[in-house]
DNA sequence: ATTTGATGCATGATGCATCAAAAAATCTTG
DNA sequence: CAAGATTTTTTGATGCATCATGCATCAAAT
């Protein structure tokens, strides 16, 4: 299960510190209008600076994370304008994953997603967020993993990992329920209909843009400059 | 003209180090297989280890450059496999790009293009091959630019980095001609028709796959191992 | 009371020393 | 002469010291 993970004391300490960011900001830990600093976060993980920095730069440049000057990095609030960027590069992306998925998906490939999907519905079932929100990330990204396609899987967690502290706050009080769109997704690709596919990975993504686009709007005004309260 | 490079002595030393490394990749300075050191390019360039590593960690994060193994990084020979992902991506997102940017475009967008179309053309009559490629890619970006589409921007800008080297290897023998369906995109956004940018752009890009994919199989036999040749 | 300027602290950038791992070169042995 | 073992060299990762800069705080002047 942990394939990736069991050699985690062997890769450097700089990307194991992108994971442990990443996760935080996937979980909600870290939350939009943070502020991360590289003495900060070295003295609560316990790592020198050296790694925290590499992580952050990395992340920076991925737009994961914002610099606002040059000594303040923080999570970024998404805005509509990007939130609605991203949802139409996805459409195209994940659309694409999605065909490719459908023409390649051995038998063996559409088992393991049914039970990813399984696992998924279990873990709404019992309202772990934490499992949920994991399971459905993976669940999207697998696509271009059947698919073949390594250079899209990268493009896609990037974005991902950008919507990451917007999704984990919605979730946070509207927990997911069970998702019949992937499972339609997954019946379209053992009929091996790229068409259906995409249109039913489509139509998942774009289930979720009205509830996003109102927490956009609530952690926007939450997040308001005390200054504006006059 | 250079109003973002202006500040290019203000900004850190890690980006600037990046820019140069991209340059090299995009002008064919550096060559596929080429192996990079922290401590060679720092001894080359005059610049301590830290902004190089920074840089390479980056490049090689983005799958610009290669991490063959731990000790081992390089510039990428494209793949076959890997080329015709991108093609397909940037199918997708640059038409995407095309049709946003044609619905967008202010008269004042359109008059810079056709400068900038102007130039490249000017430019390969010329033969001057760094102007020219540098140009093209000018082109391609700039229509995310005009779309207002900054994410989508940065995908595209590391899809074109890493067909950086390939491309410049082919345009070293076969350089380009005047560019024809540049000017359908343009003409395309003027008559605010998206759709056919969209093929137009499309077009373009299917149009170089057949020497691109010439040039791939060049370039895998040619750098063959020397053990090979027996 | 408000604004402005000076001072000190926090912080990122950079350079460098050190270490362990990898690679290269050299030597040994069959 | 070849293949393996061993030594030497190269190299990336990491930690840390230093430096320049930005920010906040506080006091003084208006």
């Amino acid at each position: 299960m942990s394939s990736a993970l069991d050699d985690l004391s062997r890769i450097n300490l700089g990307d194991q510190v992108y994971e442990r960011i990443a996760k935080a900001l996937l979980t909600g830990q870290m939350r939009p209008n943070d502020k991360l600093t590289i003495r900060g976060l070295s003295e609560r993980w316990g790592v020198s600076t050296t790694p925290i920095r590499d992580a952050i730069k990395q992340l920076t440049q991925e737009k994961v994370l914002e610099q606002r000057s040059p000594k303040d990095v923080r999570v970024p609030v998404m805005t509509q304008a990007m939130y609605l960027e991203i949802l139409q590069i996805r459409l195209h992306l994940e659309g694409l994953a999605a065909e490719r998925a459908a023409e390649r998906a051995t038998p063996q490939d559409l088992r393991d997603l049914r039970k990813l999907l399984n696992r998924n519905d279990k873990a709404a079932d019992r309202q772990n967020l934490a499992l949920a929100t994991a399971g459905n990330q993976e669940f999207h990204l697998s696509l271009s993993a059947v698919a073949d396609m390594p250079t899209l899987q990268k493009i896609l967690k990037g974005l991902w990992l950008q919507m990451g502290p917007l999704v984990a706050c919605y979730y946070d009080m509207q927990p997911p329920g069970l998702n019949a769109l992937h499972h339609e997704v997954i019946d379209a690709m053992q009929d091996k209909s790229p068409d259906r596919a995409r249109l039913a990975i489509q139509k998942d993504i774009l289930s979720a843009k009205p509830a996003l686009l109102d927490q956009i709007t609530t952690l926007r005004t939450g997040l308001r400059d005390p200054a504006e309260a006059l």
